[in-house]
DNA sequence: GTCTATAAAGAGATAGAC
DNA sequence: GTCTATCTCTTTATAGAC
């Protein structure tokens, strides 16, 4: 709820004011629930990183060999993302907007996050599922980058659902762009009729 | 210097006050060369636009095949990027900040480089050098979306150099990470000597 | 072109009645 | 727990001297 507003409008932009509307009590109300408004934002954050890590730690425990629990990380990753936007995309954007104290306490946590999904990738390519022309880190860092920018364009209204995205990256991510001979025969990913032409903007 | 506040404070953090003093000046003095702070956001967009596209162009147009043109726009679209992080940075997460008119205007100028990133695209794939099990329009969503995140917590004394970047992501996204039969003998990306410790916050 | 001074509005947060 | 009223501070922007 705070979420939104942080996510769609900006922290800083937000005004209590406008905490009050949406909850339709008055601004001095809310300083019942709350001492401040980086209160808001520091919560959103913390839920944030542990739903991440909650929801990949858990899709990971249930993929039964190295391949599956880089695809889990994947799916995850991004449909935890995709079903909280707002969070997600005000913990990436707006971490910055707390107080020193409050921004490390988050970055650490999202550091082991960092480190959990880096132990999937190392597992996967010391079990021969991953290159190794790529080192451990720049897999988890290009896996991340790949993933993380999503959450800026995605609007669940346009023709992308979230799983056609965990496809997308899983297919992108493990096998690449360029062709290969022989010549696959993976069918293409469907979509979902005429949902599209809402492309967003904000992918480039 | 305005995108380097705008991008580390955030637009709507950052005060008249801030931008005058780094330029030496009263806040006063500002009004004699903007009629608003929200003149400077939209000169930063319509710049950033501009430049990608320019770079990125160009780029394109010194490449003598399909498959050395995709390479071309990751190379561009990563080193233009990063050579001007705040400006980038500050167009792709600022944008929402501007009246719709000029985010309007920003965005069909965005539009029009996407454009351009998917002609690169979907040339290599009908000259057989890219995948056809992923659409084009999906090759372009994945390629800005591995690319666009990098902005977020690239730090140049960091580890890794821009070329290590562009290297990597065009390892990545033309290869793939899963590993291969036979084992590629391509060499593992060279660092920055002694240049590391400092990973930043923000790529998970 | 740059300054001092200030206007006008809006911000986050608090006091205290009910 | 929610309200009205208000405090205090900061904001963007302007006026007008030099």
């Amino acid at each position: 709820m705070a979420a939104q507003l942080f996510w769609t409008k900006g922290y800083a932009a937000t005004t209590t004011r406008e905490l009050a509307d949406a909850l339709g009590v008055q601004k001095a109300s809310l300083y019942h629930y709350m001492d401040s408004k980086e209160d808001l934002l520091y919560s959103i954050c913390l839920h944030s990183v542990q739903n991440l890590y909650d929801r990949v730690i858990a899709a990971v425990g249930r993929a039964h060999d190295p391949l599956a629990r880089v695809r889990a990380v994947i799916g995850a990753h991004v449909m935890a993302m995709l079903e909280d936007r707002e969070k997600h995309a005000t913990m990436l954007t707006e971490l910055e907007s707390l107080s020193p104290t409050r921004r490390d306490e988050v970055s650490a946590k999202r550091s082991e996050y960092e480190k959990l999904v880096r132990e999937v990738l190392v597992a996967a390519q010391e079990a021969g599922a991953l290159t190794k022309d790529l080192a451990a880190k720049d897999l988890e860092l290009t896996l991340l980058n790949l993933l993380n920018w999503t959450i800026f364009w995605y609007r669940p209204e346009g023709e992308y659902t979230p799983e056609d995205l965990v496809e997308m990256f899983e297919r992108l991510y493990l096998g690449g762009a360029a062709a290969r001979r022989p010549q696959s025969s993976k069918k293409g990913i469907s979509r979902r009729p005429g949902g599209g032409g809402t492309r967003p903007p904000g992918c480039g």
